[in-house]
DNA sequence: TACCAACTGTGTCAAATGACACACTAACAA
DNA sequence: TTGTTAGTGTGTCATTTGACACAGTTGGTA
């Protein structure tokens, strides 16, 4: 529960009868490791927001090929944004890696906020806008670094993620192939 | 002026009367090829729409290699949002490829705009939205389509952009060199 | 224990890429 | 007109990459 008030008050603006209130409207769930947590096909009427462990969002090309579209290491939010916010059917799969500790808040407790007054709705707007500028930054170091800068990166910053990802996930996470991952890895073996 | 409407009337939910509040926030202005919109070190206080034109979009990496971060191709909005929202010194420049028109949105109308009431705040909310899951688009595609086909759809979806940047400038877009952009050029002159 | 599926490690080779070098062209200003 | 600057076209070459093939490893299960 800290991890998510910790988040979400990131800005330290909230009174404690403000965050009660918030809260209130996360429900907690363990998940094991292999939990579904939306898959391709259906409409992802939930935000999740992992307070510990990793999920595994994904979905597949043209060929069939699973590709990893992000590698999400609490604590963080996890939701198909397009799907969650137009009621559109995901493309995208999302399965833990981990066992993890996820709160959920569904798109009636989220409506119900949003639509309470300006405050909430703001509130609602700065945690879309936090998101926003997280992935402007990994797409300008997507486009800018090696793949090599951006494992190293992973590396000292998501241990988690290399811990409990496979090299096949990760290296498509990096937008490369296994064999290349590998031979990274091999090569800072020592360091 | 049409352009900025159907842009943000998308939903098709404003009524005529609160269009005209809206757009009454913006102002319009004739930009020169070669206008600065904002440059590093300066804190973006304002959000552009671009209705007609094309903007580069960049910053520089450790080596003081500029680096294209997007190509902004009109009707669009365009900012630098951490500057913007959390007033922080950029570290990206914006300078005009076209003569442009714009819509010039200031830090105090919007902030002005988003605490009118509920309905604006989620109007603004949903914008932001809307460029998050576009975003999101793009990365999907970055990591996992090849140069080639990102050229390709470059071509086909934004024909001014084309046109009125440098292949150098293209290049650091989609996060390879001149000689290979000129390479995948060379390959496709007839087609 | 034995089996199986998923994953990892590794070698080979053709193809793609980046870096460099340099000639050529277009636009603009003196 | 001439010079200057930015950008383009192109060849060479060392390096990196992806694809393929296959052996080894691990964890779970019958």
């Amino acid at each position: 529960m800290e991890a998510l008030r910790t988040f979400l008050n990131d800005s330290k603006e909230l009174s404690a009868k403000e965050m009660s209130f918030l809260v209130d409207h996360f429900e907690q769930r363990q998940i094991k490791r292999g939990t579904v947590l939306f898959e391709q096909g259906a409409i992802v009427n939930s935000i999740f927001f992992v307070a510990k462990g990793v999920l595994h969002h994904f979905n597949y090309n043209e060929l069939g090929e699973r590709k990893t579209i992000d590698l999400h290491d609490g604590p963080c939010f996890c939701t198909d944004l397009e799907s969650f916010s137009e009621s559109k059917r995901s493309e995208d799969g999302c399965i833990a890696l981990t066992n993890c500790t996820v709160y959920v808040l569904t798109k009636e407790k989220y409506d119900s906020l949003v639509n309470t007054n300006v405050k909430w709705s703001n509130f609602a707007k700065r945690i879309i806008e936090r998101t926003l500028i997280k992935i402007l930054d990994q797409l300008k170091a997507i486009s800018h670094k090696s793949i090599e800068e951006r494992y190293l990166d992973l590396v000292k910053t998501k241990p988690d993620i290399i811990q409990n990802a496979s090299i096949g996930t990760i290296a498509s996470y990096l937008g490369t192939s296994r064999e290349t991952l590998h031979r990274i890895r091999k090569k800072h073996l020592f360091s």
